[in-house]
DNA sequence: ACGGGGTCATGCCGAGAAGGCATGATCGCT
DNA sequence: AGCGATCATGCCTTCTCGGCATGACCCCGT
């Protein structure tokens, strides 16, 4: 007897997941997974009654995540980052395949700063493979630990990292003060951070950002005050959703605007800026070729974008 | 058009794989999954074809695990764990499910330790879920920070992880010698450790066991004598497997013999015997009264054991 | 107001996957 | 040698997954 009503979960499934969740609608990553948009669709809605929890509201158009699909997202996404790695690792090393350069990186870095890189790279060696992963800054160190990623890209390096891995410095990012839609200042072109001083804070959790809260801490107590953290997120994406819901303001690096926001708002910050060095890190031994020549393009074009 | 020549794994086939490389046999893992052996044959060497690596090597009648299987085993451990846990807690936290005890161990405490804790516990409370995983301890510690795990046996524990987690004492493990088959002293029946003074060690890596070798050093420092390591392995199967190969000699707490060690020998250890304390490792927040009770009754078995 | 171009969901069908059963080949043990 | 146990293969059934067609709905422009 084949089983039946089997309450497991499929790779594929976690993959039209995390395809639906990141473009915000079924159709589009229907066109990514290579799949119509029936297929994906029944295959996300099957996901839900197997986990028995709803991911997605529905809202009659366009699909948005739900509490659970949020805080799932960042989970599935790793789930098949160690299925790919270990995977590859295990046809590289006992296989014929060839190497693979295994990167890590926050998603909003994907765009304008990871993707080029890639894709020229690609364009000077044909043969060269590549596999992209979107992770919280600690699942990142993890798997570099593990030898299970090549290079992250990150920041608010703690200095215990800063002597396990080799880092290399790519530019500085600003960051911006994030308030709900209704607060006061979310009008106001910039505001100085300690207008900001009798506020709730959202901040992001530590065991998903490591250092993180103490770079708020910091930045606070530059500008005179101390911020009262009343909410931790596990992502950028749900520290903005706290934002929205009312729960605080925050900081967050500028390019994370690009980010669904609706409900708060970016405002620029006065001198002085918060601002932290993206860096990229890689374990300390094994640095291979491609690796290496993946962080000099990176530098460059990180360059690039700093002046431009 | 459906997709054919499909490179990927599906999580059944993982299952399948650790549930043979466990049990040493293609017949019993079919048994464990309830499924019928000529179907987990062929899911198995699917499995292997899509890898482009052979698991198992067929010794014509019993299988066992070749290099990469050995390698592979935990990898897929943790994809399993981590499906298991991730859906777990998101059906506990967002949808209606009853509150799950997660455990992690190594395998060789499941038998006489962990499996008769967990079916007592279920004979008084019939309502109790627990899932129960066998991971290696540093990614034990990785999912008990957060939070995937509700507690983890481990030994060796490093300073900073006695201050990050609520440490309960179960027992003291005492070491014994593993040599190859060949060596001279594979027969003695017990072997002082300076006797040892100038072979080849193996032991294991710090990425997987953290704090281990740093034990194996202050062991042969205790005995007069700095241990030079030559191979390091990723979990006690390969180290004893590095040791069968004649790489060099190591130590392993006496349990570990039950593990499969053709061409290894164990042999006590006189006095002094290194021992290490096994301690049930928990979040220092999260102490739910299921994992408070597992922790009473593991810790009252665990003396029994001893004393016996 | 109404139709066109989007969205997502559902019904139906076919190809393929996964499982069961039966069988064959090989080895160990009595 | 024969029995029992192992793993692999062939054949058949059932279920799954994906494609296509279609329906319901919404936004938007004419």
């Amino acid at each position: 007897m084949p089983r039946r009503h089997d309450r497991s979960v499929e790779f594929h499934q976690l993959r039209y997941f995390v395809a639906a969740a990141e473009t915000g609608s079924i159709s589009a990553a229907a066109r990514r997974e290579h799949v119509t948009q029936p297929a994906l669709s029944r295959q996300v809605a099957l996901l839900e009654t197997r986990l028995g929890v709803d991911l997605f509201e529905r809202k009659k158009q366009r699909i948005a995540l739900t509490d659970a699909g949020r805080w799932f997202l960042p989970k599935a996404r790793q789930m098949l980052c160690d299925a790919a790695t270990s995977t590859q690792q295990l046809r590289e090393h006992f296989g014929k395949a060839r190497r693979t350069l295994r990167i890590g990186f926050l998603g909003t870095f994907l765009d304008d700063l990871v993707a080029p890189v890639v894709r020229d790279l690609k364009k000077k060696d044909r043969s060269l493979a590549v596999s992209l992963f979107d992770l919280a800054p600690s699942a990142q160190l993890e798997r570099l630990a593990a030898h299970d990623l090549d290079a992250a890209i990150l920041a608010n390096l703690e200095p215990r990292h800063r002597e396990q891995f080799t880092v290399r410095t790519l530019s500085r990012h600003r960051f911006a003060a994030v308030v709900p839609d209704a607060h006061p200042l979310a009008s106001r072109s910039s505001i100085a951070l300690d207008e900001l001083r009798g506020e709730d804070w959202v901040s992001l959790s530590d065991l998903a950002f490591p250092g993180r809260r103490d770079f708020l801490r910091a930045a606070c107590s530059a500008a005179g005050f101390e911020p009262r953290i009343v909410a931790e997120a596990d992502s950028v994406g749900l520290m903005l959703g706290a934002v929205a819901a009312g729960e605080g303001v925050a900081i967050a690096p500028r390019h994370s605007e690009k980010l669904p926001h609706a409900g708060a708002a970016f405002v620029a910050l006065k001198a002085p800026v918060p601002a932290v060095d993206l860096v990229l890190v890689s374990p300390r031994d094994a640095m291979g070729g491609e690796t290496a020549a993946f962080g000099r393009a990176l530098a460059e074009r990180a360059k690039v974008l700093a002046d431009g």
